[in-house]
DNA sequence: GTTGGTTTTGTAATTAATTGCAATTAAAAA
DNA sequence: TTTTTAATTGCAATTAATTACAAAACCAAC
């Protein structure tokens, strides 16, 4: 028998679009909507952008990505299996970090003890100043 | 010598609008842009939002409020001198604990001495599932 | 007080994000 | 293979967020 495609496996029909945007954002690391549309577009042009919100949406309820806030307005969008680390945000330069998740772990075990809250530290970014601009800025004074 | 007011020491002029917008965030605890617009309206019927998303914007540039990132779409804003706490949003019912900052003192400390990144835990909220929300869905197995 | 320069405001326009709906397409049933 | 059903798409419209610019308001200097 058969291999069943990853997306019937999930009970989705397997469209192209749908495909070109999960390829997108596997490719993409991080990627806005935007981004994923715009990758699809450059072998695929006719893409509209709302189905490209809508196939993320999709994805996502079937656990095949993820999203982040890492600022304003938009998520940025992961394929599921890559999302194994925290993103450190810098305020001042932009730059997005990386650091494993653990570095969390005894955090989010104190929120589960205390609260009861089971925390998703993925799910937002680390917001701060990173290593570069914490000199910078030092440099000013 | 008489006292200047708060905005004139900041180097800002006094609108009522500015002073309006000011004391809803006060209010408000967390607001959004259109939150804080609707509480100013509630007196002063005339307020334009695009006033209030700049006011907003200058009295953080001062530092008289804050923004944090609570979930999509819009940031919420914090009188800065009432920022001192940890948001905690649940995932599954939306509803915002709080925790002390204090909760994530060591985490902080990891990211400072591993990573030199200097973390503004406030800034965005973190994300998972509350006490309530953890019951609820374990009985739907 | 009045005047003049600058900031701030309101209106309207722009840009970005999202949603409704008819037409299309995938895939199960015949 | 053909038919039927329901999910999915593209287009267009809607809603939300932001920005440009002329008119108005603030306040410092006279």
């Amino acid at each position: 028998m058969a291999q069943k495609h990853e997306l019937h496996q999930k009970g989705l029909r397997l469209t192209p679009q749908r495909e070109l945007v999960l390829a997108a954002v596997r490719s993409l690391g991080h990627a806005t909507p935007e981004e994923v549309a715009e990758k699809v577009r450059s072998t695929h042009p006719g893409i509209n952008l709302s189905t490209v919100y809508r196939n993320l949406e999709t994805l996502e309820n079937v656990g095949l990505v993820l999203h982040t806030h890492l600022g304003h307005g938009g998520a940025t969008y992961h394929a599921a299996e890559e999302l194994t680390h925290l993103h450190l945000v810098c305020s001042d330069c932009g730059e997005i970090g990386d650091a494993p998740i653990e570095t969390a772990s005894s955090f989010v075990n104190t929120l589960s003890d205390d609260y009861g809250f089971k925390t998703d530290v993925t799910h937002f970014a680390i917001y701060g100043l990173c290593a570069k601009c914490v000199v910078k800025n030092d440099k000013k004074k």
